[in-house]
RNA sequence: GCGGAAUUGGUGAAGUGGUUAACACGCCGGAUUGUGGCUCCGGUAUGCAUGAGUUCGAUCCUCAUAUUUCGCCCCA
């Protein structure tokens, strides 16, 4: 037997029920808010995630799919959503002549090569907004809290938002550097994989697990003490946005993120279980590294898997089940056109209904309409036909009428 | 990249180095010749992830591979 490869699944069942009912809820809010919807490639040449993503980070080093194609160019799958976008953005244009920011979501699947554990996947999906050509701290708040709000409107009231902030790139770098010269000394107090954080992310030391109420982590010098006067205030700004807009928030300041184009406000989505289901930040550099124009940029992304996880958690069996309307029921083959054409009928007025499609016996026809929950029954009888009349059971009173051939469309929605 | 656990029908699973691989749910058929969900009776894995090896003989022991799962790392 051919199987899936590893770190691959198949969407069915629940999963696909709940995947379909996030991607409706995720619709309903982009319009609201006035996103639209923006698809690239699922690969690009390489070089745009090592330029986008950072060529130290371990999702470039050692998480990507590449390959050559025919044509002997560089390929990755994308391990992300922001890189694509912003080539995307710099590639059309997107820019020109505008004065209102610019806003795009997606949601699409990401590959990245690693070893699959609970709520992750090689192949996954993120969705994700990135808004562009706005530094404006309200630009911050909006987003922030639309995938704050987007959690909660699923079902997730549990979510905290955890913020930090970077400062602006040079702040950013001064305080790595200064970090690294704090650390060097101590270096042998440090956990095997903070020795080699020093070399590739001295940030992320502050976020490690086991180093966490070690000295050396809680005398290292505060990011607040190297960010700008202008990167607080803007970060005061924001979170009196977040105040009154009621997002539930904490500032931590070790939320640092992996990758590397981020700048000033940085955050992340976790549930009370210490569980990540997203994260984002600021980007105001990454347009013009890419060789576009100063382009400010913020945006995150959301593990649709993790959110399919935890929300198999909360919502009820009930919700989930199978209801149908109507059931119709038929043996003979006069029956059978009668049950197609009124099953049409019913289905263009917008009732859901089923047919006998597997010409089973009456018995089993009752047992599958039990199985699928019908409200209805219709229960085709020749005898019945040639006096132009159907017999209806309401399957939950176990009442059964007999109605007009005419209006069984209008007897079905007027009683459901 | 590192470590642990697992893999038996449609499902949940028991089990053993040696003729027919329990039990339950589900499904199919019948009792009930077109009104079911209860009950009763019957049927339902030529195969125990794949490939090699040990053995007279392997689903069971050994090794490898694949996948699943739980961690680490990292991240969504």
């Amino acid at each position: 037997m051919i199987t899936k490869p590893k770190g691959t699944y198949d969407l069915l069942g629940v999963d696909a029920k709940i995947s379909n009912y996030i991607n409706h809820e995720i619709e309903d809010f982009m319009i609201n808010y006035n996103y639209e919807y923006i698809r690239t490639p699922v690969f690009e040449s390489t070089e745009l995630f090592h330029r986008t993503v950072g060529d130290g980070t371990d999702i470039v080093t050692k998480e990507t799919y590449d390959f050559k194609d025919r044509g002997d160019r560089n390929i990755t799958l994308r391990p992300e959503g922001t890189a694509g976008v912003v080539r995307s953005v710099i590639e059309n244009k997107l820019y020109g002549n505008k004065n209102d920011p610019i806003k795009l979501y997606y949601n699409e699947t990401m590959y990245r090569y690693e070893r699959p554990q609970s709520g992750r996947f090689r192949e996954f999906t993120q969705f994700g907004i990135e808004v562009f050509n706005s530094d404006d701290a309200l630009i911050d708040a909006e987003v922030i809290s639309l995938g704050y709000n987007l959690l909660v409107s699923l079902g997730l009231d549990d979510v905290v938002v955890k913020i930090n902030t970077l400062g602006d790139a040079s702040s950013r770098e001064n305080y790595t550097n200064a970090l690294v010269s704090y650390f060097k000394p101590h270096i042998n107090d440090l956990c095997e994989d903070c020795q080699k954080r020093i070399k590739t992310n001295p940030l992320r030391i502050l976020d490690c697990k086991v180093d966490k109420n070690s000295e050396v982590l809680k005398n290292a010098p505060k990011i607040s003490d190297y960010i700008s006067k202008e990167s607080k205030e803007r970060f005061n700004k924001l979170k009196t946005y977040l105040d009154n807009l009621d997002i539930n928030y904490e500032v931590d300041e070790n939320i640092v993120r992996g990758l590397d184009y981020y700048d000033e406000c940085v955050w992340e989505y976790m549930l009370d279980d210490g569980i990540a289901l997203g994260g984002g930040g600021r980007y105001n550099s990454l347009v013009e590294n890419l060789g576009g124009p100063y382009l400010p940029g913020i945006g995150f992304a959301l593990g649709i898997e993790r959110i399919i996880l935890k929300l198999k958690e909360k919502i009820s069996d009930k919700k989930l089940e199978n209801m149908i309307d109507v059931y119709i029921m038929s043996v003979s083959d006069e029956e059978k056109i009668y049950a197609l054409k009124i099953s049409q009928d019913l289905r263009l007025n917008n009732v859901i209904t089923e047919i006998n499609g597997n010409n089973l016996s009456l018995k089993s026809q009752f047992k599958v309409a039990d199985t699928l929950n019908a409200k209805f029954l219709i229960i085709l009888k020749n005898e019945d036909l040639q006096k132009g009349l159907i017999t209806v059971k309401d399957n939950i009173t176990k009442e059964e009428v007999k109605v007009d051939e005419s209006e069984i469309v209008d007897y079905i929605l007027g009683n459901i």
